[in-house]
Formats: C-alpha cells, sequence, structure tokens
DNA sequence: GCAAAAGTGTTCAATGTACACCCATGC
DNA sequence: GCATGGGTGTACATTGAACACTTTTGC
C-alpha cells in the first residue's frame, strides 16, 4: 500500500557552498568518514529537522560548516532517483550558496560522518561521492542564470572591492572574458554601486577605486547582464 | 538525535496542471475527501514510491487524474515549511504541467482521498487546501520565465493550431495583450513552426493557415521572448 | 456589400558588441 | 622612465516596440 512504503524515505538537505579564494572559483567538500563512500569527497548536507524548515535547514548547514555571515543562499532542486543512494532512498533538496571572500575562515565541524572540510577549485573536482557531481554541475548553470539576470556576484566579494574585482567574479563563474568597458558601462547604468573615496592599496601601479553595494537601488532595474 | 527525528517526514509530488479551455488558463483540482480541509479545493498529489523517482512519481500523478499523452513537465519547487501541513511534517516536491487541450478528458480517479476533479480558472480559484494557493502562484511565475525563453505554449495547443491561437496562449499566460506583427515576427524568427497547407475551418471569416510545431530546430535558438 | 478575423513592413529607440589609447602609481 | 593595471568613448549591429491598412471568407 502506497502510504506506508514511503516511511522509510528519508530527506536531507545538501548544499552547494561558493567562494572565491586566490582568484578561483572555489566549492566547499567534506571528506566522508563512513560508509558509503568512506574516504570520498562530498556537499555538506543533513538531515531535516522536524521543526526547521527547508531553508533554515541549509542555512544551519552553512553555518556548521563556515561560521559565516553574509549569505546569498537559494534552493536549487530536488534529487531523489532511487539510486542515488546505495541501500537506502535518500532524496535530497539542494541549495546553492555565496559567500563572501572576507567570510572564509570554516566554522568548527559538528558533523558525525566528516573528517576534513576542505575548499576545492570548481573547474578540477576530485571524484565525488553519490550524485554530488551533476548536483554541482546543475548549480554552476542556476548561478549563471542568476547572474544574468541579479547581480549575485557581490556577494562573493568582501564590503569593499574595485570594478576589475568584480569583473573578475563574472569571469570566473561564466567561465568566459568579458570586455572591461562594456563590463563598467554595464553596471554603472544598474546604479547599484557606491562609489567610495577610498582605493586599494596597489603594489607598484595605479590604486583602484573602491565601491560598495548599493541595496537601495536593487531591483530597480531590469535587464540581461552578458548573456 | 538529529537522525531518528527524519524518521516521520513524509515526503508527496504535489503537480499543478495546466490547460487551456473555452479560451481560459484552467488549473486541475481535486476536492478533497477526507481532512485536513476536508472538502476544500486542492492540487492533485500523491506519496512518492520506493522505487520511483520524483519525475515518475509526478507523471503517474498527472496520469491519474488525465489520461493524458503529450506533456509538459518540470519540477517547480521543494515546500517544506513545518506548518504547511496540519499535525504532520509533510514536505511537498511541487511540478507544473503543460497539457494538451485535445487531450482534457479526465482520467479514472485512482485516489482514496478525491471526489470530485475539475478544472479551475486561473486568474480566479476557489479557496485551496494547504500552501496550494502559494503553490500555484509559484507556478505561474515560472511558467512566465520558461515562456520568455522556451516556447512552452505548444504543449497547450492541439497539434495544429493557428498563430492567433498560439498568441492567445501567450496572452493568457502572461495575462497581457500583444501585438500581432511582432509576434508572428518574433515566433517566425525562431524557425519553430512547420507551415501547413491546411486551414482552418472558420466561421463566417477569412481562414488561417494551420501550423505545426517543428521540433528539429527547436533550441537552436536563443533569445528572450516579449519581455 | 459588410462584418470579422487574417495577414503583412517600416520606423525609431534601446541595448549589446567591438575596439585602442592615455593615466597614475611604485619602483 | 618604465612596467603595471586603472580608467575612458564611439561607431555599428541587433533587438524590441509602436503603429494601420488590405485581404479573404461566409452570410
Amino acid at each position: 500500500m502506497m502510504f506506508n512504503e514511503t516511511k522509510t524515505h528519508e530527506v536531507t538537505v545538501d548544499v552547494v557552498i561558493f567562494t572565491i579564494q586566490d582568484g578561483r572559483l572555489k566549492v566547499l567538500l567534506v571528506k566522508r568518514a563512513s560508509e558509503p563512500f568512506k574516504g570520498r569527497w562530498a556537499i555538506p548536507g543533513g538531515f531535516i529537522r522536524l521543526s526547521e524548515n527547508l531553508d533554515s535547514a541549509a542555512l544551519r548547514i552553512l553555518k556548521e560548516k563556515t561560521a559565516v555571515q553574509n549569505i546569498y543562499l537559494e534552493q536549487l532542486y530536488t534529487f531523489g532517483d532511487p539510486l542515488r543512494y546505495p541501500n537506502s532512498r535518500v532524496i535530497t533538496c539542494a541549495y546553492f550558496a555565496l559567500i563572501r571572500s572576507d567570510d572564509l575562515k570554516l566554522g568548527f565541524d559538528q558533523g558525525t560522518q566528516v573528517t576534513e572540510v576542505e575548499w576545492h577549485k570548481v573547474y578540477s573536482l576530485p571524484q565525488l561521492a553519490f550524485d554530488h557531481k551533476e548536483i554541482i554541475e546543475y548549480s554552476i548553470k542556476r548561478m549563471r542564470e542568476r547572474l544574468e539576470i541579479s547581480p549575485i556576484a557581490f556577494q562573493l566579494l568582501p564590503e569593499k572591492f574595485t570594478l576589475t574585482e568584480l569583473q573578475h567574479s563574472y569571469e570566473l563563474i561564466l567561465a568566459k572574458k568579458l570586455d572591461k568597458r562594456n563590463f563598467r558601462k554595464k553596471i554603472m547604468s544598474l546604479d547599484m554601486l557606491k562609489e567610495l573615496d577610498e582605493f586599494s592599496k596597489s603594489g607598484s601601479k595605479r590604486p583602484a577605486r573602491l565601491y560598495k553595494f548599493d541595496e537601495i537601488n536593487l531591483n530597480s532595474k531590469r535587464g540581461h547582464f552578458f548573456s
């Protein structure tokens, strides 16, 4: 009977956490300490508590791993193939998160199935547990779609940043070069940045003006970015 | 302990099924035969079987209600607020489906909690059970986004249709009027339609040429529709 | 012949894209 | 003074938006 069949489903939330570190787009992976896939790298995740909604569960998992403050968090997709998890039925609701590189320090790991937590380059990943490769690929696709409509790349940068840094973060996500003048024209026309009277302390080169994200004007414009 | 806590989660799949009937955008609702929300209208849904993936579960629910052949089916979002379902924790993975108006006849209802199945006008719905109003609103939003990138409105029409019928289906989903000449220019530039040598048998007016969807050229173009 | 929907192009505005040189600084 | 990245504008192509009249048919 259909209803009883469901009693053994388990539901987890997995979070693909991106940041930029050393000029690379990176994703946070944990090394599994137990079977199945003991020793393999995996996306951080955990079971959903009865009293929390899905977003809260994702946020909790994120905070267990990263001690992060400012985040972009979005539900990605729910993966439920019966064979995705060996020997049991686990449905996972996947999220993706962007965190600022100045919130990078890893948090205390409270999981029981995990030994190590590490940032990995998105474009050269190790072998992953379960269907986590597919989940990461899907989240990259979604992140690119988002970037074309909304300026989420701010979430990867420190509070104050230069236009070149912003452009680099777009380029890392889209995996292609953008034209400097067109990029600046577009960004400026969106009226989302606040020009500061501060400059980057550079090495032997001209200092760059710093900007910060100006929330007031967000959502006031539309249009697609660099599609 | 976190792991045991999850044992009482239940997971369902709910499917928002759209069609066009009598020149209106409609959604399929079922009247609940048991508590909670006995007597209220709800989106069709059901528990996921252990052996099926989420897409299959959605398709099964769709077929129980509509006896449909050609469909567009897409995972929408997973809703998991602890309070969305009274007295138990039910997480639902919502889908939305578009079905052709010539596949309209309702199927045999195999559910146990349902008495009636009916098409309701999307833009004037009765009071709904659970968070189903929110789910339908979310699916309309998603359907509009899809329509701007991809020609899913075909899925609501019979195999052969006129350009005016196609335009009407766009207008119903977007809830706004479109310019006839611009619409035709755009649709034609996408090279997705096959011009037939047949014409609509009309009443007292000029017959309109029939077209059908030409799958060969799908995905070969990009660009946004009527944003 | 008239009512009713089918069908058809042009103009203008906005947006995206390609492209090259001077500037300010630290050494 | 030179190496390094910072900063700037114009011309062209593509796309979206506004807009009105003629054609074909059934009655």
